[in-house]
RNA sequence: CGGGGCGUGGCGCAGCCUGGUAGCGCACCUGCUUUGGGAGCAGGGAGUCGCAGGUUCAAAUCCUGCCGCCCCGACCA
C-alpha cells in the first residue's frame, strides 16, 4: 500500500522523523547550526500547550515574570553545581559592536568586561531576584514562572527534540517549608500528566529519578516519560523538588513567624517544545501527522467539491454556511477552528490536510447539499474509512466525536505502551531484549522493562555501559516487593524501570 | 568530538566510475479535458549541481580543504 511518507517508521524511523515534519509543514532547519524555524501549524501547538498550562499554573497561584535572557558571567562562576552541568553548552556573549573588518565583512569590536551567558535555564538570575524579594515568612511561597527561549549549545541535535535554541517555560518556587515545596513539586508533576493525557493523548509513566538521572543541584527529580512508537522513552517534563541547595548557594533567607532566620525551600519545573517531537512520534502514523483535536492548530477542514461551474456559487455558500455554524461551537472552552480550503486540486488537496494531521476531514459536494449531509473523514482511522452523516448530526455532535478521536488515540498509544512494557527477572532476557539484531543501523526493538534493582549506582552504570539502557523512572507510590537485582542479584525491595532514551 | 553515510530546482532522486555549459517524478504556473478524489494531455517558470581552491581547452563529474545534514557512539534536565 502507498504512504504518504517514505521511508515508513518499519524501514527507517529517524527519517521518518524527520519527512513527517516536513510534510506536515510544522518546522524547517534554519540557517543556523542546531536551530530551526517553528511555522505556524507547529507553533499553533506549542501555542495550545502554553494556553492550557497558563491557566492551569495561574489557577494554583502562579504569577508569570520575565528574566533576562543574558546571565552575568559570575553568576555561574558560584559553585552551585547545576552549573557543572552546563558550563560545556553555554553561548557566550563577548563583544557588543560591529565593525568592518579588513576583508569587508563585519567583525566583532567593543569586547565586554564581562561577558554574558546566554541562559542555558535561569536558575541563578532568578535566584539573585528571589534572595531580594524574600525577608519574612509572609512572602512566601512565592511561585513564579517565566515564558522563554533558553539555548543551549548540544554537540547533536534534532528536531523539536533537542535543538540548540528551544521554547519553554520555567517555574520557580520558594516556600517557607520542605513539606510545602514538596507539595509544590508535585502538584505540578500531576498538572504535566494531565496536559500530556488530557491534551496531547499521550499515556505518561510519572515517577522519580535515580540519582544518575536527576537535574545536579536537585535533591528529587520528578518525571514523565512516555514511550515512542520506536519504544524509546521521552523525558516530557521535569519538576524538582530542590530543597535549600539552590537557597544556600544564592543566600536566599528569610524571618520565621517565631523569629528565626532559616533558607527557604525551593522548586523548578519545566516543560519544552520537545512535547511536540513527543507527539509526533505518540501519533504519527505512515501517512504523517495525527494530532489529537485539543492541540490541533485547527480541528477541522472542509473540503468544497464544486467542478461544475454551476455547482460553485452553491457549494461555497454551503461550505461557508457550515463553517460558520461550526465557528459557534465551543470546544472544551474554545470556538472549533475551521479551515476551509477552497483549491481545486482532486484528491491531492485531501492528502495534504492528512499529511498535517488535521483531526476531521468533511467533504462537501452536490450530492452532499442535496442531501443536506457532510462526508466526514477521521484521521485516527484509515483514509478510505470516511462516513456520510447529516449535517445536523455532524454539528450537534461534534465535540462528542473530537473527543472520540482524542480518547482513540489515546488508548491507542496507550495500548502500545502495555504491549511494549515487560516484567523480566532474568538478566539474560533482558540483555537479549535490548540488543538489537543489526547493531549498525538499530531496528525497532526494546521498550519498557520493569526489574529489581538493588539501588546500587554501579549497577546502572554497568547496564548503560552495556546497553545503552537507564532508569527512567522509579514508581513514587512507595509500592515494595521483594527480588533481587537484574544486574548483580543482590536483594532488592522495588522494580524500577528500565529503557533507552531520547 | 570519534566512526559511517549523504549534500544536484520546494520535495524525492538519476547523472559522477569512463570530464564536453543539467535531467526525471511529484509540487508550482497557463490552457484544454476530466469531475466524489492522491486526475489526463499540452505548454511553461524555477537549479551559480553545499562552499572554496586546484588540475584541464573544458568540472556536477577528477584532486585538496572546509561547511552542513542524517545515523551509530560520546555527551545531555
Amino acid at each position: 500500500m502507498k504512504t504518504a511518507i517514505t521511508p515508513t517508521r518499519e524501514q527507517d524511523y529517524p527519517e521518518w522523523y524527520q519527512q513527517v515534519i516536513k510534510a506536515s509543514d510544522l518546522a524547517e532547519r534554519s540557517p543556523v547550526r542546531g536551530c530551526m524555524v517553528i511555522k505556524p501549524w507547529g507553533y499553533a501547538l506549542w501555542e495550545n500547550i502554553t494556553r492550557w498550562l497558563d491557566d492551569r499554573f495561574k489557577a494554583i497561584g502562579v504569577r508569570n515574570a520575565y528574566f533576562p535572557i543574558f546571565i552575568p558571567l559570575s553568576f555561574l562562576e558560584s559553585e552551585a553545581k547545576h552549573v557543572e552541568g552546563f558550563a560545556k553548552e553555554c553561548a557566550v556573549v563577548t563583544h557588543h559592536r560591529l565593525e568592518k573588518g579588513k576583508g569587508g565583512g563585519l567583525e566583532p569590536a567593543g569586547k565586554l568586561t564581562e561577558p554574558l551567558v546566554v541562559r542555558p535555564t535561569s536558575e541563578t538570575i532568578i535566584m539573585d531576584s528571589f534572595k531580594k524579594w524574600i525577608s519574612s515568612y509572609r512572602d512566601l511561597p512565592l511561585l513564579i514562572n517565566q515564558w522563554a527561549n533558553v539555548v543551549r549549545w548540544e554537540m547533536r541535535t534534532r528536531m523539536f527534540l533537542r535543538t540548540s535554541e528551544f521554547l519553554w517555560h520555567e517555574g520557580h518556587t520558594a516556600h517557607a517549608t520542605a513539606e510545602d515545596a514538596m507539595d509544590l513539586t508535585m502538584k505540578i508533576l500531576d498538572i504535566y500528566e494531565d496536559l500530556a493525557e488530557n491534551v496531547l493523548a499521550m499515556p505518561v509513566l510519572k515517577g522519580v529519578k535515580s540519582e544518575a538521572e536527576r537535574f545536579p543541584g536537585a535533591d528529587d527529580t520528578f518525571a514523565i516519560e512516555a514511550m515512542m512508537q520506536d519504544r524509546k522513552a521521552l523525558q516530557a517534563g521535569t519538576s524538582h523538588f530542590l530543597g535549600q541547595n539552590f537557597a544556600k548557594a544564592s543566600d536566599i533567607k528569610f524571618q520565621t513567624a517565631d523569629e528565626l532566620e532559616a533558607y527557604v525551600w525551593t522548586t523548578s519545573w519545566a516543560v519544552s517544545t520537545r512535547l511536540i517531537g513527543g507527539l509526533i512520534m505518540t501519533h504519527g502514523d505512515d501517512d504523517g501527522l495525527v494530532l489529537p483535536p485539543k492541540v490541533a492548530m485547527s480541528q477541522i477542514v472542509l473540503l468544497p467539491i464544486s467542478r461544475k461551474p454551476e455547482d460553485y456559487e452553491k457549494i461555497m455558500a454551503y461550505t461557508d454556511g457550515l463553517a460558520e455554524e461550526l465557528r459557534k461551537v465551543h470546544y472544551h472552552h474554545r470556538p472549533l477552528s475551521v479551515e476551509i480550503d477552497r483549491r481545486d486540486t482532486g484528491g491531492a488537496r485531501g492528502w495534504e490536510w492528512i499529511k498535517k494531521g488535521i483531526p476531521l476531514r468533511v467533504e462537501i459536494g452536490p450530492r452532499d447539499m442535496a442531501a443536506d449531509s457532510v462526508f466526514v473523514g477521521r484521521r485516527d482511522k484509515g483514509h478510505k474509512d470516511r462516513v456520510s452523516m447529516k449535517r445536523a448530526e455532524f454539528v450537534d455532535n461534534i465535540g462528542n466525536l473530537l473527543d472520540d478521536i482524542h480518547s482513540n488515540l489515546l488508548n491507542r498509544a496507550r495500548d502500545y505502551q502495555k504491549e511494549h512494557t515487560h516484567r523480566m527477572d532474568d538478566k539474560e532476557d533482558f540483555y537479549r531484549f535490548f540488543t538489537p539484531e543489526n547493531k549498525e543501523k538499530p531496528e525497532i526493538h526494546g521498550g519498557f522493562v520493569e526489574s529489581h534493582w538493588c539501588g546500587n549506582p554501579e549497577c546502572e552504570t554497568k547496564i548503560k555501559d552495556d546497553l545503552n539502557v537507564t532508569i527512567r523512572c522509579m514508581s513514587v507510590n512507595g509500592e515494595t516487593e521483594d527480588g533481587s537485582c537484574i544486574c548483580c542479584d543482590a536483594a532488592s525491595t522495588r522494580r524500577v524501570v528500565f529503557a533507552k532514551s531520547y
